[in-house]
Parts: structure tokens; C-alpha cells; sequence
RNA sequence: CGGGGUGUGGCUCAGCUUGGUAGAGCGCUGCGUUCGGGACGCAGAGGCCGAAGGUUCAAAUCCUUUCACCCCGACCA
């Protein structure tokens, strides 16, 4: 490709509305246009990065016996009425109408037109498992989109889903599919995480992100440094318990507390250490009240706390529903509680003489322990881990990171074959149910994630494996006949080995090629200048390091095809 | 959906308070000089100031309505 032609408009100053590096670099490098507010078009170098990855998933896919298909995008809404979801899924489903005034919805997410697909066409044991893929664009009317390609409302995906005969089947496909990206995220360059998370409302049991490490991503993690423990936040549970305090019990007393609504007003107060104080939150659980008793500097994790009462719903207790219960703010206590559900972190019958809220406006107790002078009816994990924690696998403590989740993994097992009505005959002659997983990858979102991984200040520094080209030639002066022929040589040589190659052909100073060169990061650049008809060496500068060779004329296309192999 | 903010040439922004013939830098076109890290000179092109309505002799500027986009929060691949 000649740079000339190049369809790669490079933009010397952001735009205001990019935050992120990725973001920033893709408006920068020419690489995304945006057309609506999460909506962009990818021009021609990204789309050669999206291919790339998209191969890279095909193989990958296809190696674990992935057949790929292709599904509409318009889904008529009866579909997902009959897996339940048309109601469920709320305002981030697209909905449009047609012209005849019918429902339908733009694709977030294939599950239902995949299960009516196979439900209709396989029928027995014999034909399963099956492992099937789409590489296309999803629709989410994301709340608010943003970072560019990172949240976006129209997006890349590819999706597998798989049919098996049982679990043990599922646990094969799951088995496979979780090695697959590995090796898919592996080859794009991106230092990934896999992390045990929460299903959420997608259901079943089973469950891991895959993160690409980056301080700018939006979930956080923790990981074992000694072990290869990893969860998202949302579910890290806590290490064994904690041993118990050996502070004998003292006598229980009821204490005025003035003025002190929050825990660290009655811990400054009292003079105490936050730890041996209990904190009181309140939550309407499908609107039911429920309060939440854990250690003062404990923060609530609401993904376990919902997982642990089976609700739907959770949000803070709205002040009318406190009303009702009787409670007063910043002085609620277990002592003496009536009528309403209470449950308390696992770690809470281990602190004694605990300060607890006194359960009338300025009082807390003190001295207060757990067995002796009140009791909830559920203990459960429901906090927050925090970094320095113990794993709980081994024991050595957590660390914390970002993460961008670039792709997730889903036993689903029967939700969607039960309410589909998908069905097959198994080998003792009964219906039965498909077991079914699904596995997504964001393509656009693992693009912006290498990104995010791989640039300085000067641009983007693309692993070669997915880079849009491979190799930059450029002539530093392009009224110097000699040098542009030199230059043409090499390019047409490395076009002939099949490697991906831009002649910068461009009537611009070689400052501006340079720079050009950093920002669209191709991993190799010759330089052809004007030394080089003296010494007859090009220099060759690899982007990631900055490492520069002088390689004679002749050389240079070996020695550029010997490095790219080299560096796959 | 709540709170805040912004819409002026392809990009970044000034002008708006106090109405009076639309500006700068970058980019773009032509010519010349320059040529190893975003050069310089000269000459040009390009905007009905997000949209609609109103006030006024006169509106980018004031008023009303509306749309779009951005940020913060709650929710999610």
C-alpha cells in the first residue's frame, strides 16, 4: 500500500472527547470515526487489526470443532418472549418496529435464535456436541457509552455457543473453550487474566472473565501472586475465617452517643478501633427489608449479598420502608431486633466485645458479643474482599488490578433449552434437554485493549501478530530519484514475500513520516536516507524496543521476513 | 434516568457578559525554497455560528422550545 493512498486520516491534535489512550490513539492514528454517540466506523487499518483477530478466533475456534454461521441481526420480539427476556432485559434491548407496526429488537446476543436453530434441526445424542460461532455486530443501547470502541452501542462479537448431551459434555466444551482463549488472547499480544466472576442475570452456575490487565479498565480484580487464584471483585470470596478474638468478654453496657450517625463519628467518640465496631446497612430486597450487619471498614459486595437472599432486586432501603421498621438511622443494633430479616457477614461472630448501634437515636452498645447477646438468622460471605487479604486458595495476599473484560465464559447449562423447548433423544430413548455454554469475545473491545497495552506517548506499538501492517518504508527525500527507487526496490521485494508493507510515498518532510510511523506502529520501519547510498545499508528500527540495525540493501528483505517470523 | 457542561470551517478553540458586515492556530489547494523527528515564504479555498421560533432597524451574541454530543453518578459484554 502506498501511504499516499492511505485512507488513514491522522489528526494532529485529539479530539476533546477521547479520555483514553486507546481511545485517544484510534481517533488519532486515523483508525475509528465516530457517526452517533457509541457508534463508529472502522476504517481501513482498524478493520485490517479486526480481521486479524477475527482469524486468529476462527483458528482457534475452529480447532476445538467451532462451526461458523452467520445470524440475523433483526429478531422478530416473539423469539424473546419465549425465552422470557423481552421483559427482562430492559432499555438496553434495541427495539425498532417495522413498518407494519410489529416488535422486533436488534441482536444484543444470539442465545435464543441459536437454541430455536439447533432445537429445530438436532435431534439426537449422535449429532452432539455441537460447537457453534458467529463473528458479527451486536447491538447494547448501552446507558452510556464510552472510551471509544471500549463501551460501545453497535460492537463486534463473537459469540460460540455449545450443545451438549450432559454436564460432564458441557464440562468438555467449557474445558475447551476456556483453553481457546487463552491461546486467542495469548497471540494478540494481551497480558490476560482469566477470573472467576458472577454469572449475574444470565444464569447458571459457572463462570470466568477474561481481563487484559490495564489501569483504564472497568472492573477491578484480584489475583494471587503466588497461586493462580483470580476473581473479579464481585465474587472473591474471603479467605478461611478469622481466628477468634482472644479479648474475654466484658459486660455488656448501653452508651449515649451524641451526634455520632456514621461509624467513624462513634469510633472517634468512643476512641475505639473501627475494627471491633458493626456497621448497619439496609437494603430493599424485591422491595423487602432486609438489614446488612458487618465490620465497620468493611464495605458491602451486593453481587453476594444478592446472591445469598436469591433476589432479583436489590437497592438501597428507601427512608419510608426504614420508617416502617422502626429503625433510626446511624443507630441500628442486633440487640433487640424484631420482625425484620437480618443478616451478617461471616466475620462477624468472631469480633468481641463489639460496639453496636443501640437501636435508639444516640445509643450504642458496647461490649457486645455475638451468641451471648444477640444472634441473626443468616451468616453468610457478603463483604468486599480487599487487597492484602489472604487468597483462599493458598494463603499469600491478594493484589488488586484493573481489568478490561475482553471476553466471558458461561455455563448456561439448561436456562435457555427449558424455555426454548430445545430437546433431543438420548441414547435411552428420553427427551432431554440441551446443556448448553456460551463464550463471548468483544473484538473491537480486545483491539482497544491491546492498545491500551501496547503504546507510548509517540502512538500505538502493535504486536505483530495483529498489526495492520507489518512493515513502513521511507524514502527522507522524495526528490532524491535514487533513494525513492532504492526504497521502491525493498517495497516491492517484501510485497513478494507476501508481508504486509506501506511505501510512504508522501511529498512530506521526514519528520512527519517518522511520527506517522510511531502513531500507526507497525512494528518494523525502513529508513532509506541519504547515507545509504554511501554505506549501502538501510537502517531497520523495530517499534517496540527502538533497537535499530544498519542491513545492507540486498539483506534487508531476508532479514525483515527472518525477524517477523522470528517475533510472531 | 438524575446532576453538570458544550454545540462557531476537516481538527483544537476564541468571539457571547455589554447585539452592529465571522476570527486564530493546525489541516487543505497552488508555486517556490527546505529535506533524519510534525519546516518556511507568497498566493488561495473553505463556515447561512446544531435546529426551529421569538425580541430588534439589526442576533453567533438576548428570550423560548428542541436536538445532538461530552463529563459525573446509579446499571452492564
Amino acid at each position: 500500500m502506498k501511504a499516499n493512498q492511505l485512507f488513514a486520516p491522522t489528526l494532529r491534535e485529539i479530539p476533546a472527547e477521547a479520555e483514553i489512550a486507546s481511545h485517544q490513539l484510534m481517533l488519532k492514528a486515523g483508525l475509528i470515526q465516530k457517526l452517533a454517540a457509541g457508534v463508529y466506523s472502522y476504517l481501513p487499518v482498524s478493520w485490517r487489526v479486526m480481521k486479524k483477530i477475527s482469524e486468529i478466533i476462527r483458528e482457534e475456534m475452529d480447532a476445538i470443532d467451532g462451526q461458523e454461521l452467520m445470524m440475523p441481526i433483526v429478531h422478530p420480539a416473539e423469539i424473546w418472549q419465549q425465552s422470557g427476556r423481552w421483559d427482562v432485559y430492559g432499555a438496553e434491548l434495541w427495539r425498532v418496529k417495522d413498518r407494519h407496526g410489529r416488535d422486533f429488537c436488534l441482536a444484543p446476543t444470539h442465545e435464543e435464535i441459536i437454541t430455536d436453530l439447533v432445537k429445530d434441526s438436532i435431534r439426537s445424542y449422535k449429532q452432539l456436541p455441537q460447537r457453534l460461532y458467529q463473528i458479527q455486530t451486536k447491538f447494547r443501547d448501552e446507558r452510556r457509552p464510552r472510551f471509544g470502541l471500549m463501551r460501545s452501542r453497535e460492537f463486534v462479537m463473537k459469540d460460540m455457543y455449545s450443545f451438549d448431551k450432559d454436564e460432564e459434555g458441557l464440562e468438555v466444551s467449557y474445558r475447551l473453550a476456556y483453553g481457546a482463549y487463552e491461546k486467542i488472547f495469548g497471540r494478540c499480544g494481551l497480558n490476560c487474566r482469566p477470573v472467576e466472576a458472577d454469572s449475574g442475570a444470565i444464569g447458571g452456575s459457572g463462570s470466568h472473565e477474561f481481563m487484559a490487565l490495564a489501569d483504564t479498565g472497568e472492573a477491578d480484580i484480584l489475583y494471587c501472586e503466588a497461586c493462580d487464584y483470580a476473581a473479579s471483585t464481585e465474587i472473591a470470596s474471603v479467605a478461611a475465617l478469622p481466628e477468634a478474638d482472644p479479648q474475654t468478654p466484658a459486660e455488656l453496657f448501653l452508651k449515649e452517643t451524641p451526634n455520632c450517625p456514621t461509624i467513624e463519628d462513634v469510633c472517634r467518640f468512643l476512641n475505639l478501633d473501627i475494627k471491633k465496631s458493626i456497621k448497619a446497612m439496609c437494603y430493599a430486597a424485591d422491595g423487602k427489608l432486609v438489614i446488612v450487619f458487618l465490620r465497620g471498614d468493611r464495605r458491602v459486595n451486593e453481587v453476594k449479598l444478592k446472591n445469598s437472599l436469591h433476589c432479583l432486586e436489590l437497592e438501597f432501603a428507601p427512608e419510608e420502608l426504614l420508617r416502617v421498621g422502626g429503625l433510626v438511622p446511624g443507630y441500628i443494633g442486633a440487640i433487640d431486633i424484631k420482625g425484620i430479616s437480618v443478616i451478617a457477614d461471616c466475620e462477624v461472630p468472631f469480633i468481641s466485645n463489639q460496639v453496636i448501634g443501640g437501636g435508639k437515636h444516640g445509643t450504642h452498645y458496647v461490649n457486645a458479643n455475638y451468641g451471648r447477646d444477640y444472634t441473626v438468622e443468616t451468616i453468610a460471605d457478603i463483604r468486599m474482599v480487599e487487597e492484602g487479604e489472604c487468597c483462599p486458595k493458598c494463603g499469600a495476599p491478594l493484589r488488586k488490578a484493573r481489568g478490561i473484560e475482553v471476553g466471558q465464559v458461561f455455563k448456561l447449562h439448561t436456562k435457555y433449552s427449558h424455555s426454548m423447548e430445545a430437546r433431543f433423544h438420548d441414547i435411552d430413548g428420553q427427551e432431554k434437554e440441551f446443556v448448553m455454554g456460551c463464550y463471548g469475545i468483544g473484538v473491537g473491545r480486545t483491539m482497544a485493549a491491546v492498545i491500551e497495552q501496547n503504546h507510548d506517548e509517540k502512538g500505538i506499538i502493535w504486536p505483530v501478530s495483529i498489526a495492520p501492517y507489518q512493515v513502513v518504508v521511507i524514502p527522507v527525500n522524495d526528490k532524491d530519484q535514487e533513494l525513492v527507487q532504492i526504497a521502491q526496490d525493498i517495497y516491492v521485494g517484501l510485497q513478494k514475500k507476501q508481508i504486509e508493507t506501506v511505501l510512504d510515498d508522501r511529498k512530506e518532510r521526514p519528520g512527519v513520516k517518522f511520527n506517522d510511523a510511531d502513531l500507526l506502529g507497525y512494528p518494523l520501519r525502513i529508513t532509506i536516507g541519504t547515507k545509504c547510498k554511501e554505506t549501502g545499508n538501510a537502517e531497520v528500527k523495530v517499534r517496540s524496543t527502538g533497537e535499530q540495525f544498519d542491513i545492507p540493501l540486498q539483506e534487508t528483505v531476508d532479514y525483515v521476513t527472518n525477524w517477523l517470523i522470528k517475533n510472531k
